[in-house]
RNA sequence: GCCGGGAUGGUGGAAUCGGCAGACACGGACGUCUCAAAAGCGUCUGCCUGAGAGGGCGUGCGGGUUCAAGUCCCGCUCCCGGCACCA
């Protein structure tokens, strides 16, 4: 093709027709591949996307996420750092199971063909992966290490099984951790979560309580506040104390938990958990009927009726009284529902003038209110508003005339001294439950021995594999579909070898998500979840890309596992991301695409119409990376045109090289050796040179477009009605742009390079996404003259162009000479004071 | 209720340290090229006022600090997100 050719097929330009041409390309030369050999001296960047779940093709969500990722990908490329830049696919979970259930089928048979179909708009996408690292979490050489991490748990107490309340989803039929619940719904399909007394097994995350808060303090900067908040909400630590109260009757103490020790002298009553095992255990006999009742009607609550915070107190008195271990005072026992059976002990002392729920508690079974903190507020008993502050304590022995905080601190000397209380820490958090009762998860390795309980699969036995259970019935019936698969189910005891039978719950596929950053740096290793010197050179990630749904589900649980690991000694850090970046999501009108609302944009269309380029340069314009974006607020036919007259400065540049006498292809314009051109055009280029760089490295992605943009109007300026295309200036701007954009618009940006001469013929190097970042001369980045403004009153009134060295004494004088000054202030005497900010600014102040 | 975050033109958004508010786009208007259209290229586009030069107003609302406030401080309103009977 002829150069006049070309720049006649760039004027044309559709970016839809180059696709086809570099994915074959690229997957021939593997630009992106991360080198592991220990010797190369380039700095290593670890970024990870969040791994994708395989329903259904990619969607516009991924659209926004893989091009926010990828931008920062090709950068560090760009930057000459040997990055590793993985995927895989988070594989296991319901979605499948459900799916495989509607279309007779197996799950492998619907995750798989998604995977494939994924990974193939993944390449069109011109993501820049590494291909040779991806990995599936149903895979039985990546679930085999889920096996034997659970199993170090195990052994470290970190894994166990206990009976209590869980969280329950009657059309799913299956239990769900704390986190999956959302508003007291199941996460996945919006049922109301019941509760229901089951054994499960629990990964013991609350051991790491503190250390979960406290480490999240050194990723402050690094991640969003926001995320940071959430967990730290979310773990809620809370600092009070437990007191030891004698029950009538009953030999040993019953503790409650309060964050307000120093009220001690205000309970005047004291509630238990109806559905705890104390409630039971404390009822008379006389009273045993009324609460039996109550109690039944509790259970029948949904998540959502109990945690309604305006709904009114119940609760049924238990026939006993408690003594107050500090006046030995008599106050009854009550069990109610307001009472949570999992927080704290499961028992509080109320104290109604100061807590609100005891209060509600107290005015509606009569119960009597006892101010012990003085405030200026009116009587709880009477306005039924409950004063929770800080005041001075009354009616409180040994307590009064103290403030809150120095009445915790000595109530907690006094209980400490008798023996009756001590100060403590309660949390939030709860243990991560683990175990589910379905099908397409890891199986949980560890065999029921009528003789020697729970054993552990041995290590050499490991993986455990899902039995195939092709064609058998998968759907939820409350017992994980594995119970049926006899034949996997019945085994010998590895300890006695007696009959015994196999777990048959599966693990969350939470697991699978909280290491799988690790597994990247070594695919395809077998001798642990890790190669110990993969990890180390790689981890931890320097850079993750993800939504902020995952705030405290997936980060806080990756973070656990995180801990964990470097206890084991399995890794040497023990946080897994260094910095988090959230992308926002992608609406239409202003609400979330959905089906039922009909407003769903299908990416392929998108893709089909727009192409590749222009719907990522849509995704990184529209707004900032963490913002969302609503997709009827943008163009994408816009972005055509833009990426056009990048093209077309290309070509044209590459057009007038032709005939000689132009700037040649590879000189290195950057370094100096073009030194000729128009100045003005190349103090533009090395100042967007300059911008767009210190933006991508904040991850204002948006904003290194519009420098871009700029760059590409003062370009064409320079050739239509400067110096010309042939001016080795306009090559310099052509060539810096052409890297740039390639964080963007990368097949665009191929199409460019090679027009100018640049694309080395074969290998990594033939593709721009391994080109050299071009450098900002900083002799260029000087401004020949600057704007000043000139204010009266700090009102704009003038403006001058000055050079950038003038003294204030100069610019004090010619400001004062302005016309708009003249005009502003007609009488000079006026003037108190002149502030000069060299070069930039005078204000002239007048009475 | 508690804890975060936010509010800037018709729209998406920009604005290191307190120093030209509205970069860059979308949308709109007009021009140029053309037989014509499209594409391309170019000009204008916060509001009010004015023929124009210019002037007044202007970053949710009310105050304050400062020569100077989108930015800092105090008090509100509204919106978004998270948590929510956690003692």
């Amino acid at each position: 093709m002829t150069a006049a050719e070309n720049a006649e097929e760039a004027r044309a330009y559709d970016p839809r027709e180059i696709q086809d041409k570099w994915q074959e390309r690229w997957a021939r030369i593997e630009p992106f591949r991360a080198d592991d050999d220990p010797d190369d001296p380039r700095e290593r960047f670890y970024l990870v996307d969040m791994f994708p779940y395989p329903s259904g093709d990619l969607h516009m969500g991924h659209a926004e996420a893989y091009a926010i990722g990828d931008a920062m990908a090709r950068y560090w490329f760009l930057r000459g750092k040997n990055v590793l830049h993985p995927i895989g696919w988070d594989a296991f979970g319901l979605p499948a199971e459900n799916a495989a259930i509607r279309r007779n089928s197996h799950p492998a048979d619907w995750t798989f063909a998604n995977i494939e179909t994924q990974a193939a708009s993944f390449r069109r996408y011109a993501v820049s992966f590494d291909w040779t690292r991806r990995l599936a979490t149903c895979e039985p050489d990546y679930y085999r290490w889920n096996q034997w991490l659970f199993l170090r748990f195990y052994e470290r107490g970190l894994a166990y099984r206990k009976g209590g309340y869980v969280n329950w989803c009657p059309k799913d039929q299956t239990v769900l951790a704390n986190e999956q619940v959302v508003a007291g719904r199941c996460e996945r399909c919006g049922t109301e979560v019941i509760r229901r007394v089951l054994t499960q097994w629990y990964f013991k995350i609350t051991e790491y309580a503190d250390r979960l808060l406290a480490d999240a303090k050194a990723l402050e900067g690094n991640w969003p506040d926001r995320v940071l908040t959430m967990q730290r909400n979310w773990i809620g630590r809370s600092a009070g104390a437990q007191v030891h109260f004698t029950v009538e009757g009953r030999d040993e103490p019953v503790t409650v938990y309060t964050t307000r020790p120093d009220t001690l002298y205000g309970a005047t009553f004291f509630v238990v958990a109806a559905d705890s095992a104390l409630a039971a255990d404390l009822v008379t006999s006389g009273q045993r009927p009324q609460f039996e009742a109550y109690l039944e009607r509790v259970q029948k609550l949904t998540d959502i009726e109990r945690q309604s915070t305006d709904r009114e107190k119940t609760g049924v008195f238990l026939g006993v009284h408690a003594v107050n271990p500090v006046n030995g005072e008599r106050i009854p026992v009550w069990a109610a529902d307001y009472v949570l059976p999992d927080y704290g002990t499961g028992a509080i002392m109320a104290v109604p003038a100061h807590d609100q729920r005891d209060l509600d508690f107290a005015r509606k079974f009569g119960l009597p209110v006892r101010i012990v903190v003085a405030t200026d507020l009116p009587d709880p008993a009477q306005t039924g508003t409950a004063t929770p502050g800080d005041g001075v304590l009354v009616n409180s022995g040994p307590l009064d005339g103290l403030s809150k905080v120095e009445g915790i601190k000595r109530i907690i000397e006094i209980l400490g001294e008798r023996g009756l209380g001590e100060a403590a820490t309660s949390y939030r958090l709860r243990d991560w439950l683990l175990s589910r009762q379905r099908f397409w998860g890891t199986p949980i390795p560890i065999i029921h021995c009528p003789s020697c309980g729970e054993v552990p699969v041995p290590e050499d036995q490991l993986p455990v594999l899902l039995p195939d259970l092709r064609g058998a019935d998968l759907s939820p019936k409350g017992v994980s579909p594995l119970a049926a698969a006899t034949d996997w189910v019945n085994v010998s005891c590895p300890k006695c070898g007696g009959a015994a039978k196999r777990d048959t719950d599966t693990m969350d596929t939470f697991v699978d998500s909280s290491w799988y950053m690790f597994r990247y740096t070594s695919p395809g290793y077998d001798g642990g979840p890790f190669r110990e010197a993969d990890v180390d050179r790689w981890a931890p990630v320097d850079l993750y890309v993800g939504g902020v749904e995952h705030a405290i589900l997936h980060l806080l649980y990756a973070r656990f596992f995180t801990k964990v690991m470097q206890d084991m000694g399995l890794l040497k850090f023990g946080e897994p991301f260094t910095r988090l970046l959230n992308q926002g999501q992608v609406i239409n009108g202003g609400k979330a695409m959905s089906k039922s609302l009909g407003n769903g944009v299908d990416l392929g269309e998108q893709i089909d119409r727009f192409g590749v380029d222009a719907i990522r340069l849509t995704m990184i314009f529209a707004s900032p990376p963490e913002d969302d974006i609503d997709w009827a607020d943008v163009n994408p036919e816009a972005m055509v045109k833009f990426l056009g007259r990048v093209r077309r400065i290309a070509a044209d540049v590459a057009a007038a090289g032709a005939p000689g006498g132009a700037a040649p292809a590879g000189a290195d314009v950057a370094a100096g050796d073009v030194a000729a051109g128009d100045r003005a055009l190349r103090r533009a280029t090395h100042h967007a040179i300059d911008e767009v760089t210190r933006q991508v490295e904040s991850h204002h992605l948006n904003v290194a477009v519009a420098r871009l943009m700029e760059l590409v109007t003062a370009t064409r300026r320079a050739i239509d009605s400067g110096p010309g295309a042939a001016d080795p200036a306009v090559r310099e701007a052509a060539e810096a742009l052409t890297v740039m954009i390639s964080l963007f618009a990368p097949y665009t940006a191929e199409e460019c390079w090679t027009d100018l001469g640049r694309a080395a013929a074969d290998g990594p190097q033939a593709s721009v996404g391994r080109a050299p970042w071009p450098a900002a001369d900083p002799a260029l980045l000087v401004q020949e003259s600057v704007t000043c403004v000139v204010q009266v009153n700090g009102k704009v009134r003038d403006r001058l162009d000055v050079s950038p060295a003038i003294t204030e004494d100069e610019l004090r004088e010619l400001a004062l000479a302005t016309p708009g000054v003249s005009r502003a202030l007609p009488d000079p005497a006026s003037i108190k004071r002149v502030i000069v900010r060299a070069p930039k600014l005078v204000n002239i102040v007048v009475a």
